[in-house]
DNA sequence: ATAAGAATTGTAAGCGCTTTCAAAATTTCC
DNA sequence: GGAAATTTTGAAAGCGCTTACAATTCTTAT
């Protein structure tokens, strides 16, 4: 059966093609036993709408672009991102949206194809990650006229839209928590200091630590970069100063802190205390399983796409912006409950 | 500035639509102080043309979209697919083509929403992934005229186009370095072994074995399914028959098979050697560091889309086979290299 | 110079839909 | 029963591009 139009379509059903357009869209003002047999007629054969032509003549695509800069080294290394586009494809799927991935690897390859993506009549709409500092990708976009919204908030875009965890009271649960423990010498590898992300799950750290009534140790401060090797090192680095606890920005460096510290044979609650972010497979799978910092990854995701479809819907103003709260999830290796096996 | 359109370059460069259209496109048969007229104009609009447009006219849309059905269930799971989406992606972008991701989570979805992906005008050409017998998803698109590959072999689809690694050849190789090494009771945790990846890799394990001329003793041989838990649990049952090696069919089946040997204080390699599939971050950040089975993730994703343009331009006959070799890794897990950490 | 041939450009007909507007059919109300 | 109000339908004009095909301009060879 070859793909037929909306015209013979219409001819079949013995109606004009405007009536078979407003049955397809599901638009009222058609009479029942019309509507039927356009649907009959929809039915066998197999008809399916053109999608270009479509977008053309509506001037909508249905489409929603998801945006990953070239600064955005760990989208293939986080199991935090899959997740992430799972929620995000999930609500593009109930919403009848198609989701298209525009993944640049390098600054070359983004300058280059970045103006495609705003091209018109190819998506409707932009979900961007958030890349830190100078947020240049967010800039491709900020001054045209096509919707965007950003995962996590962009450091340097004011007007923005965007969706984002409490970075900073996740971490500074997290630090608490090691506090109350007893635990004197916390210390805390960060993710990327030039992301917000970093920031804040940073301050979150210095939060705590003050509302204590504790000096903060800049030395037990050591910066990473969110990959399992960077805390690996850090890890390495900090074992010399012997903390008695570790603070790690993410689930993904946490295991690179355990394998450093399974190498230096230090015991894990006992030795030093380690608490995550994400609450990812990695953290439930360790061993000892890992007290972390559990963020709603997936309704991120969702978030995204609905906020980015009220916009659609209702404009850009005012500036959406979403925060999700976080919570602690105690496992073992904080040391307050003890480990299952030996 | 507004979306200008074809018609307005063109008058403003002083030249008919279809002069800027071959400019754009790169056609030849445009004087050159006129395609430079033309490009000037273009450059100093900041014109973009509008794709949807263009699909309709050109009946081509240079999308191409990337399927994942229902049952594939590790996708958000298995950093294979990350560094599979890698190469699918870049290779899109070098031939200006845009990913679509259709994902699937359930079947009520899949059956609804994929009959959307084939409508006319929306991709070019999909790359499917295969998910084992029925693969009731490929049947989808098998008899329409919308061009596929399938990553990975297809177990009922016979004249389809795929692209695959030659895993019973890997899984041999790892089985026989095992047998190398002087291992007697060597056991195997299968894939899921409704997928011709599962199905191989235990194929190729059979093979090893009988080639060495001993018998195969099939309660050393447990079903996983690719993921961490099964083969934890498979571990845990195969510790009982004493193995002292054993050949898990992916990376991140091999690290619950580390995390249920480190819970019962079975030594990796001492007790048991361990040889993993596909050379992830998974199997290099271990401890001990995983001999593997490498197979060229990112590449396979290029070859998807290499294949899927060649049959864009060339037409679907003859089906297009694409193999590649694997080469095995040898680190420590296998009690070849000692381990560098205590 | 001039005709034939080649290269370049323009004209205009779609591509398959949505959507406005007007016409036709139906319902409502007195 | 008929005018008015309402609902339902159709005609037709695009949406912004590509692409035959025809028309024009430029080369080249005589």
């Amino acid at each position: 059966m070859p793909n037929l139009t909306l015209e013979e379509v219409a001819k079949l059903a013995g109606v004009s093609s405007a009536t078979v357009s407003r049955v397809i869209n599901n638009y009222p003002h058609v009479r029942n036993n019309v509507r039927q047999r356009v649907l009959e007629v929809i039915e066998e054969t197999g008809y399916q709408p053109n999608i270009a032509a479509r977008s053309l003549a509506s001037n909508r695509t249905n489409v929603i672009g998801l945006v990953i800069p070239n600064s955005v080294s760990n989208f293939f290394t986080d199991p935090y991102f899959p997740r992430l586009t799972e929620g995000i494809s999930h609500t593009c799927n109930e919403n009848d949206y198609v989701l298209s991935l525009f993944i640049f690897n390098s600054r070359e390859i983004e300058r280059k194809l970045f103006p495609r993506v705003t091209r018109p009549g190819l998506v409707d709409g932009i979900i961007i990650q958030s890349t830190g500092l100078n947020e240049e990708a967010i800039s491709y976009v900020s001054g045209g006229d096509i919707p965007f919204v950003v995962a996590g908030r962009p450091i340097n875009a004011p007007g923005a839209s965007f969706v984002d965890v409490d970075n900073v009271s996740g971490a500074n649960k997290a630090t608490t928590h090691l506090i109350q423990l007893g635990r004197k010498r916390i210390a805390t590898i960060t993710g990327a200091l030039d992301t917000s992300v970093g920031i804040d799950r940073l301050q979150g750290y210095r939060q705590a630590i003050n509302n204590h009534g504790f000096e903060i140790d800049e030395a037990l401060i050591e910066e990473g970069n969110f990959t399992e090797l960077s805390s690996y090192y850090a890890t390495k680095r900090l074992i010399t100063l012997n903390p008695d606890a570790i603070f790690v920005a993410s689930d993904t460096m946490a295991v690179g802190v355990m394998r450093a510290l399974r190498e230096e044979n230090i015991s894990v609650p006992k030795d030093i205390a380690l608490v995550g972010f994400d609450d990812l497979p990695p953290a439930i799978n360790a061993v000892p399983a890992l007290t972390t910092v559990r963020q709603p990854i997936y309704r991120f995701g969702n978030k995204l796409v609905e906020a980015l479809l009220d916009i659609l819907k209702n404009g850009p103003k005012p500036p959406r912006r979403i925060i999700f709260e976080t919570e602690l999830v105690i496992r073992e290796s904080c040391g307050m409950r003890s480990p299952v096996v030996s």
